[in-house]
DNA sequence: CACTTAATGCACTAACCAGTTACTTCTTTA
DNA sequence: TAAAGAAGTAACTGGTTAGTGCATTAAGTG
């Protein structure tokens, strides 16, 4: 095997690698249709002929850039260990989680609204994405059902109802930061309004599940 | 005053509401970006060059569609007179009013979601929004103080912190309808799904504020 | 009915952009 | 070291699209 070289001439999985980071930024500013392939390969430093050499097209690239979005954030979601911490302290470390991750992977967000303004229909090839999800909501299960048992929560929660309230209280926040701060007049992006809305999304939830 | 004629070749309010109307389903549809000026022209039976006599410019219809939309929805809020229900009620008929706009107007949803794409840059010159804004969290510090009062709900709760969840726990689902379908593997926009989550999210809001 | 003003239509253009062709340069290995 | 194939480049193409110049036609007015 060749040691790597530092400042290799040739070297295709580090190109791919910097198409992949130059697509993500410019897909999440501007969209799929917004994007411009010219664009991604001068941020990466590689010409616009790499791109459709290695992935084929710009739709094709936008679906690789959306698989490892998804598995990125649940590979995250998974280190968490909640198993590990007492029902209502694993709830609340999801949300301060998920809040996190939006935070500070604002591409995330923006590239799942524009695969919605797409109607899904690039991810819907990556079958590997619903078994990622169905991970989630039997992490979510196991919670509540621990929280159940101790008497903590109440009975009769639907996981992926919560899961999705415990996504939406973030995503909606953030995704929505710009109207928000004109239309409330305020900036929400603020140090203390993000740990205001973080609090009263942790209340939210808690106050969601307790008996 | 001329009588209104069905047939009239020439009416320049009809045919800017011809192109308002087209214009929001096809900047809904495929945000701003994504959006063909030709396409609205012909959807709105008009001559594309109508559109810049009337509007100006692509952008400038975008910033009168969302302003429209951004009035209607607040018009309609006003409507509801929650004043003269108790105050659980109130609330929780405006988690309903909420979920019902967002179920009938789904274009509202994506032209706040392309107008955050671009960061907000088109209502930003709209000084009414703001101003209709207050009005909507006035309302919900009126019902949250009248709950006080009677000790229904508890002390302390935010306005605009519960305005944004209100919004949130419905936009989410229904904005990400399409890779939450997809991901979740059932479809979220079936009828029983529908009142499962209204109900859901009926319950979190209550959950939310009582003592 | 003239005459003015506003509404409408058509055909064009300048810019842009995804994708390709034809080529050069580097790396690996037999 | 020579051959083969992979990585990389630059210039181009065909189609698309926002925006316009100019002519035409209808409606309102004195």
């Amino acid at each position: 095997m060749a040691e790597e070289k530092k400042a290799k001439k040739r070297d295709a999985e580090a190109t791919k690698a910097r198409i992949l980071q130059a697509a993500k930024r410019e897909f999440a500013k501007h969209g799929l249709g917004g994007a411009r392939v010219d664009e991604i390969a001068d941020r990466a430093q590689a010409n616009k002929r790499m791109i459709y050499h290695y992935f084929g097209g710009k739709e094709d690239l936008f679906r690789i850039v959306l698989e490892e979005a998804y598995l990125g954030i649940r590979s995250a979601e998974k280190k968490l260990d909640l198993d590990a911490l007492p029902p209502s302290e694993a709830l609340e470390s999801l949300v301060r989680f998920t809040w996190n991750y939006y935070l500070k992977n604002p591409e995330f967000i923006t590239l799942v609204n524009s695969e919605n303004l797409h109607r899904a229909k690039h991810i819907k090839t990556l079958p590997s994405l619903p078994n990622a999800m169905r991970g989630l909501v039997g992490m979510v299960e196991n919670i509540l059902k621990r929280g159940e048992d101790s008497g903590e929560f109440r009975k009769g929660i639907d996981a992926a109802q919560l899961n999705i309230t415990i996504a939406a209280i973030g995503y909606y926040y953030l995704t929505n930061r710009y109207t928000g701060s004109f239309l409330f007049e305020r900036n929400l992006m603020e140090k203390e309004a993000l740990e205001d809305r973080l609090a009263f999304n942790v209340e939210t939830i808690l106050r969601l599940v307790r008996s």
